[in-house]
RNA sequence: UGGGGCGUCGCCAAGCGGUAAGGCACCGGAUUUUGAUUCCGGCAUUCCCAGGUUCGAUCCCUGGCGCCCCAGCCA
């Protein structure tokens, strides 16, 4: 009846595939994911293993995992374990499709073989400098090689030496003969194999000569017969380079389709940056969990499942976007409000005595007030509590935009009693130390007649209180576009971890690596999965609660 | 003043010639033992601008303007 309509919006992309099935240009969807294992996942790469895998499901096909392994200076297996370990935790299942750039260097090596006995290809000579100033400029035309009409037996015979080890590197590349003056810069005689005499990761020392990513992306598409070969933007200017390698080499041809790059405001999303941040010490590591990487955001506690939801409620498009760090934020609350069992904790402690209770009572607090099946834990009380700082003030304002504790004010305890505050006490400095209160023993589970009160803080009994460390996480940078700094590295907030201890209750002292909970009236945090011990866990504020009372002051 | 793209609400984004979906944000208000959640309501007479075609244009044409990408032996 209620049709689990997958509210998943149209895109353009959507549309060019109903189109194609439904005139037979194509029958099939094949898609793939094809990261270059030199650096972990973000949340952009998050966008495409969505948008990759999730049609291949939506349309019955399937969606491959392929490393773009072409440069050993730059990859390395750790990177490989990561990033399959961030798909699957995605929820994406590539079966038995997973493939290496690399498990194809031979077939490549005869595809370029091809092109030089038909002509298309030569062996360049000149320098790395050399090539760059003859290449031209977007205005000027290129200037062909002296070398650009070697024989094609000359050629063959110094391609044959290259890949033998014969010439060090640089000495020698390999270019596809097309036009130096093409508006295209692409089109400029592109580069096809670099000598690299370099340990790959896993041919080790086979090779000495690898393909750039032009002479190998499309034939690997093309090898695995992925119909939509999805990248963005700014490989557009190679959809002709990518197209006419396949029909030189008269081999199938995707369709290749770019989409606009995910951008999100406080963060920067170049792999390079992102690893200068690791490798300059600016965060903890990869998975640190300020990042905007997938391992950093399961650390902070982000669940997949938000991770999903924010990459469809974003869109696919092809103009330039810049999301919101809301659109994020909203996800894990949408998400993890449904799903994490509440607390009480205090972070920022204030003494309260209750003058008129002297028992031990253990309360019965439900995990989740809209969430019954999901059970309660006991909440032990008693005349110490603590509470938070924030909920006390001395000079409170007008009484119909206050109402949490203040001299002669009432409260109630959350899943416990109403307390009034009858005095309070400072210390040599003027600051508060500890506060007196009654309590009426008659607003257990039940509201005092006659008057309503409308604050609720929360508590944690203090003979009972567990120490536990927090990590009180910000945004990362302070600026909304980092790459519009000077330098990306002076917009870092210098404020984006604060480690502070909190006292929780009880129950709280057995949560495991991974859990999330709901700290009532603070915030979702998650048990770090790196540094937490048996019974000493730490935890990572995942996201604050939408706080309206923090707008109105 | 080479080539390739893009321009619909503060931020995303549907729409594909028939009279502007949705989400986030924001602003009200209701319920609430989380100032949370939930719930109601508000939020583009207008689609970068200017002409044109048409009974009718965000969607077609022409001309502007603005923004993004490309000169790695990176991907």
């Amino acid at each position: 009846m209620s049709a689990p309509e997958t509210a998943t919006p149209s895109n353009f992309i959507r549309t060019i595939i109903d189109e194609d099935l439904q005139s037979g240009r194509c029958d099939q969807v094949v898609t793939r994911f094809p990261p270059e294992p030199n650096g972990y996942l973000h949340i952009g790469h998050a966008k495409s293993i969505c948008l990759n895998f999730g049609l291949a499901a939506d349309y019955n096909g399937r969606c491959h995992l392929r490393f773009d392994d072409t440069n050993p200076v730059k990859e390395e297996d750790e990177y490989v374990e990561a990033i399959k370990e961030d798909v699957s935790w995605l929820g994406f299942d590539w079966g038995e499709h997973l493939y290496f750039a690399s498990d194809y260097f031979e077939t490549l090596y005869q595809y370029a073989l091809k092109l030089i006995k038909a002509g298309t290809a030569y062996v360049d000579s000149q320098s790395a400098e050399e090539m760059r100033r003859n290449r031209g400029t977007l205005t000027e035309p290129g200037v062909e090689s002296p070398h650009r009409n070697r024989s094609i037996e000359e050629n063959l015979a110094l391609f044959e030496q290259m890949k033998n080890g014969e010439h060090p590197d640089g000495s020698h590349i390999l270019r596809a003969k097309i036009d130096m003056a093409a508006p295209n810069m692409n089109l400029r005689d592109p580069a096809l194999y670099r000598i690299l005499h370099a340990h790959h990761h896993r041919t080790g020392d086979t090779w000495c000569i690898y393909p750039m990513y032009d002479f190998a992306h499309g034939q690997e598409d093309s090898i695995e017969g992925v119909t939509y070969s999805i990248c963005t933007l700014e490989f557009e200017d190679h959809r002709p380079l990518y197209e006419w390698f396949l029909r030189e080499l008269e081999i199938f041809v995707p369709q290749q389709i770019e989409f606009a790059r995910l951008n999100l405001s406080y963060t920067v999303m170049s792999k390079r940056k992102l690893l200068q941040l690791v490798t300059d010490k600016h965060v903890s590591g990869w998975d640190d969990p300020r990042m905007p990487t997938v391992s950093g955001m399961r650390r902070r506690g982000y669940p997949a499942a938000a991770i999903r939801t924010f990459c469809e409620r974003i869109g696919v498009g092809r103009a330039a976007s810049w999301i919101d760090l809301s659109v994020l934020e909203d996800c894990v609350r949408e998400e993890l409000n449904e799903t994490a069992c509440r607390r009480q904790a205090v972070l920022n402690p204030l003494k309260v005595t209750i003058t008129n209770y002297d028992q031990l009572e253990e309360l019965d607090a439900p995990n989740h007030p809209q969430r019954p099946e999901l059970g309660s834990r006991v909440l032990p009380m008693s005349s110490e509590l603590w509470i938070d700082r924030d909920d006390f003030m001395e000079n409170p304002p007008p009484p119909k935009k206050y109402f949490r504790l203040g001299p002669e004010r009432e409260v109630r305890l959350r899943n416990s009693y109403i307390i009034r505050c009858d005095e309070f006490i400072k210390d040599a400095d003027g600051e508060i130390v500890e506060l007196k209160c009654s309590a009426d023993l008659d607003t257990l589970g039940k509201n005092p007649e006659g008057r309503k009160v409308k604050g609720i803080i929360h508590w944690v009994s203090a003979p009972h209180a567990q120490k536990v460390q927090v990590r009180v996480y910000d945004r990362l940078f302070d600026q909304e576009n980092p790459d519009k700094a000077e330098n990306y590295l002076s917009a870092l907030n210098p404020d984006s971890l604060q480690i502070s201890e909190a006292l929780v209750e009880p129950s709280l002292i057995d949560a495991k690596p991974g859990e999330t909970f709901q700290f009532e009236r603070v915030g979702y945090f998650t048990v770090d999965s790196k540094d937490a011990t048996d019974g000493e866990p730490v935890f990572n504020r995942t996201v604050t609660l939408r706080d309206t009372w923090a707008k109105m002051k």
